[in-house]
DNA sequence: TTTTAAAATGAAAACGTTTTCAGATAGTTT
DNA sequence: AAACTATCTGAAAACGTTTTCATTTTAAAA
């Protein structure tokens, strides 16, 4: 491992000469630039990161913390966020956070200033003395879908409330009167969000939603199909059901399928995400198209100018949603 | 920011005393240590990182390099590398590769000594250049489903000979006689071996395959709906088909149905990795299931492993598949 | 040519650890 | 009480940069 002291000797130059080469090649004579490249070449040398970093205290590296990285949705959003830091020459790294004490060990990495900034996507809120030492370490953050924690805090959000507009909208042109719904996990903002959205814009739409028709979930497939098979023993079942995301649906869809229903005939269901899967079950998920994508890159550009910025006033993104019909939808079977 | 110093100071010891007391405590007296406790509570003390790595040279964080992190399969491979990496407190770093120069970048990343070791999923083979800076770099890597660097790299492999051996058991036991097959990326091992593999046990199971009924595609779902197009248009089409992986089978059949086609009776499809929309599918898909999560986690372990004991000769090892029966399979339409 | 301003460079301090080697302290044995 | 271990601790060097401040060199103006 040669150092910049080696490559100063062998071009005949100062360390600082060297350095700033590297960082601000400008203000170095050609002449010296050329000798120094050479020697650069010749020793193979490239700067030691963690040098760099005691002085400068950063490190190049940007946390991405998520549920589950392998959740669909998720792997979308982090690929944004990847795709960007790259163009940026950052490093990312993730977090999965859905196991009970995660928390404490990305708040850790935080503190311990190993990451020059972080974004963190929807899941449960903080604990007190997690979000302090988010608070404490103030190091520059992003939110997605998520309570921001100060007022500074850079923060996108899906447009859930258009969401559930569009979806009752649908339904209640196809006919629809009774709802129901299978929630997210509720320590969410995004599932409480989707949940008291849903149930107002099903009321200004004219439809109801009975108690019994709320089937609290998680998120995850076999929620979904849990909520399937409580569904399936009602004596009255609602004729259509918006779950807060396309893995509840999907999995709500097949539980009901193998109870021999016929979708959407006996029953519609709107999903929210558009993950690919959604596109090639049978029926075809009618769901809420939300840019995944975008929104982890636009997550990761806010990040970095905020850090070169620090004291810019937070940012509040909404982003837009779309509803995207497929044949899990339809006009409700006549009632007896 | 406190230092080790300040933490020395109000302790009334030393740096190299508080030093000791966070790497090997057992060697600090008792009473010093309860000093040190509270000096470190006290002052929020937590250890320099850079500092750390500009002595030890270790970062603490491990790549992991995988063509796409949004693709099934990576994912769950990616989430067994990140727990078991959480579990031994390291930090986990992500890098796409599937464009063109990514490949540089990371080993780029690589010989910056950024990372402590490397975990690197199938993908197509480092140009000669970039292998060589591995090489150089010599830092400790573990490969899956990938043709080491070298002879002491630790790889890990997907049984793909049992694998196309399953499926054509499983087809020529349904009366199957001919075969066609959707290929991965054959610049990569398991594009590779996957359609190798499966001409020679088809042709060991008394079936033949066309060379017209090979489809080169590229592992994505867009690649196996082209098949589809491609097949379609066939005036004498196998009567059943394995794809290189799930997403293509997926693809394949969404396409197929498309066009009107009922499966299984006008085509079996076998995939390949049991990915979770496999099971959603109609028909679902019959598979050969890899175990990716165990994968990812094994890769982890055994890097911590060999970075613990760099000298240690390279392991191999060749991961179990088994075969799911589902709908997407059934015996041959019998032929005019 | 001399003076002046601008541009380029160098010396040295600082960043915060770990680690080696030597020295001190405590605990045992004679 | 002395001698001897075994156990703890401290001093100081090293790790490889960046950055400030001062100095030298170069170019431009007089």
């Amino acid at each position: 491992m040669s150092s910049i002291i080696a490559v100063a000797r062998k071009a005949g130059v100062s360390p600082a000469t060297v350095s700033r080469y590297f960082n601000s090649p400008e203000i170095v004579r050609e002449e010296t630039r050329q000798r120094i490249y050479k020697a650069v070449r010749e020793l193979g040398y490239t700067p030691n990161p963690f040098a760099q970093g005691l002085v400068t205290g950063k490190s190049g590296v940007i946390a991405v913390v998520v549920p589950d990285i392998a959740n669909p949705g998720f792997d979308i959003t982090v690929r944004g966020c990847s795709d960007e830091l790259d163009k940026q020459g950052k490093t990312l790294c993730v977090y999965n956070c859905d196991q009970p004490h995660d928390e404490n060990r990305i708040r850790a990495a935080v503190e311990r200033q190993q990451a020059d900034g972080v974004i963190v996507a929807s899941q449960e809120e903080f604990s007190r003395v997690n979000a302090e030492g988010f608070y404490h370490a103030a190091v520059p953050t992003v939110f997605i879908d998520r309570t921001p924690v100060r007022e500074s805090t850079d923060a996108l959000f899906v447009d859930n409330r258009r969401a559930t507009n569009l979806v009752c909208e649908h339904l209640a042109a196809l006919g629809h009167k009774h709802l129901g719904t299978v929630t997210g996990n509720l320590k969410t903002l995004t599932g409480r969000e989707r949940l008291q959205y849903f149930l107002e814009s099903a009321a200004a739409h004219g439809m109801s939603v009975a108690d019994a028709h709320i089937f609290r979930s998680d998120f995850k497939f076999l929620g979904g199909a849990e909520a399937a098979r409580q569904l399936a023993g009602m004596p009255n079942p609602p004729t259509a059901l918006f779950a807060a995301n396309d893995l509840m649906a999907i999995g709500l869809m097949t539980e009901l399928t193998r109870f021999g229903w016929k979708l959407p005939e006996q029953l519609s269901v709107v999903g929210c995400l558009d993950i690919w899967a959604s596109a090639i079950t049978t029926p075809a998920l009618t769901t809420v198209r939300v840019s995944s994508y975008s929104m982890g890159r636009e997550a990761a550009r806010l990040l970095m100018e905020r850090i070169r910025e620090p004291e810019r006033p937070g940012v509040r993104h909404i982003f837009p949603v779309e509803l995207v019909v497929r044949g899990s939808t339809g006009r409700p079977a006549e009632r007896r």
